[in-house]
DNA sequence: CTGTGATTTATGGCG
DNA sequence: TGCGCCATAAATCAC
């Protein structure tokens, strides 16, 4: 019962995206500071208010998308590396 | 707030143009290597380790070692799991400092 | 099946 | 010297 219960709770995973603006506004940053994508605390506040989201996703968005961003360059690299 | 970045770079460096996009925690030690694991722990073990937290935010290092042994974890997994545990508590406390709407529970 | 936001193990720096 | 806090990494979960 109370591992049900751990599951309900974490069913509050997912939900729904974020809005397209949103993620816009996330990307936009991301690229524009490609050489050091690490928002400091008043930033990601700016950037959650803008994007309508908590401090906390925003920071879930950049830790996702470094990590992704980096996964997707190594592809990439053995991809069109000769064989 | 200045940032001179530009686009436009090197990939000869194996792909890391910018210093964060270096792997940093690879399991075997260097730059290049497998995936780092990281075991789930049990069920149980959760379990068991929620109960202790609910009693005891922190642990000593003698209750520590008890519990570690009890469930086939080292010292350091039992110290990181309620350093974990803390920051998240934390993190609900303030994601919900209210009531919420109720639960079937 | 893929994509993506969130959560779970684990690291390193600093006080 | 070890410990806790914190931000983050990386893997994985849950839709």
């Amino acid at each position: 019962v109370i591992q049900l219960r751990r599951r309900y709770f974490d069913a509050r995973r997912k939900r729904r995206n974020f809005s397209k603006s949103s993620t816009q506004i996330l990307n936009d940053y991301f690229a524009a500071h490609i050489s050091h994508p690490y928002p400091s605390e008043e930033v990601k506040q700016a950037l959650a208010l803008q994007c309508n989201i908590s401090v906390a996703q925003v920071s879930n968005w950049f830790g996702n998308k470094r990590i992704r961003y980096k996964k997707t360059m190594s592809k990439n690299e053995e991809e069109h590396r000769e064989i | 707030d200045v940032d001179g970045d530009d686009d436009d770079m090197d990939k000869s460096s194996g792909g890391a143009v910018y210093p964060w996009m270096t792997r940093v925690h690879s399991t075997t030690g260097g730059s290049r290597g497998e995936k780092r694991q990281r075991t789930a722990y049990t069920r149980n073990q959760v379990l068991e380790l929620e109960k202790e937290f609910h009693t005891h935010k922190y642990l000593t290092r003698k209750r520590r070692i008890e519990v570690a042994h009890s469930l086939m974890l080292t010292e350091r997994q039992v110290k990181i799991w309620f350093q974990n545990r803390r920051m998240k508590h934390k993190k609900e406390n303030k994601d919900k400092p209210m009531t919420p709407p109720m639960m079937p529970f």
